[in-house]
DNA sequence: ATGGCCTTGGTACAAGGA
């Protein structure tokens, strides 16, 4: 089973991209983040048309999320964070074979002095309290999406120059722990990777030909299904685009 | 160089992203 994230920073722009990337890699479940699209917009016949059921929460301009699944429709889905009072669409949930599934596109958060920042951890605070109900009832769990936020120093390219900005203050690496504390592991970090490796690449300044990057989509799987994880890779071919995502999938591969 | 690029809404340029 593969099972896939990718922040496609606009739907309506991306769905070409979208469509050629499941052809070539036909995963069994993916969450998109940045969909930018009501849902009475949405390209669900489409996405069915390549073989996928679908199941999403937008808005106008901006957020806007998905999970796609083939094999059968996600069962028991649920939007956005209950009792989260959020007009942002970030979450969605569902089951797909005997995986629950939860994409998120974690808040930007912009500085960390700004309202944005306080909205930022507010959200992971409530992030966090679902992912523990979730789990409770669902021991077979993924959380994965674009995350922003850089775990570690090793998952920015310049950690120095950029310490204790947004992506790598310490409040928003304590929330990726708080995360990693309720049973999940970060499935990228259980396997030898390159390094220097990044899932995000400013537009500007030449920064994916220079790879002057950050990794801040993220795959956590639970403990009772880290025995299954044979593999966990960041796609970069569809950033070489053209008219790219400045985010690159991230695929995760379970045995069984 | 508190920038650069891309997307949206809307039709000029501001906001947001990360």
């Amino acid at each position: 089973m593969k099972l896939a994230t990718w922040n496609v920073n606009s739907l309506a722009v991306r769905l070409p991209q979208l469509l050629d990337w499941l052809a070539a890699n036909p995963v069994d479940a993916l969450v998109l983040q940045e969909t930018k699209l009501t849902d009475d917009k949405f390209p669900a016949a489409e996405i069915a048309a390549a073989g996928y059921d679908v199941a999403f929460h937008g808005q106008k301009t901006y957020n806007g999320v998905a999970l796609l699944s083939r094999g059968g429709a996600a069962l028991d889905v649920v939007k956005n964070i209950p009792g989260f009072a959020d007009e942002q669409a970030r979450v969605i949930t569902g089951t797909v074979g005997a995986v629950r599934v939860i994409g998120g596109y974690f808040p930007n958060g912009q500085a960390p002095d700004s309202d944005k920042f306080v909205y930022k951890m507010a959200w992971l605070d409530a992030l966090r309290a679902f992912v523990q109900a979730e789990l409770a009832a669902h021991p077979k769990l993924v959380l994965m999406g674009d995350f922003n936020i850089a775990p570690e120093d090793r998952d920015a390219h310049d950690p120095v120059a950029l310490a204790g900005t947004i992506h790598l203050t310490p409040e928003e690496r304590a929330h990726f722990q708080g995360l990693i504390g309720l049973g999940l592991v970060d499935a990228f970090r259980l396997f030898e990777q390159p390094p220097k490796s990044y899932s995000w690449w400013d537009y500007r300044m030449l920064a994916f030909r220079k790879n002057q990057g950050l990794r801040i989509d993220h795959i956590l799987v639970s403990e009772a299904l880290k025995p299954a994880v044979t593999a966990c890779t960041i796609d970069k071919q569809p950033r070489r685009n053209e008219r790219p995502s400045d985010h690159a999938p991230v695929v995760v591969e379970l045995s069984n």
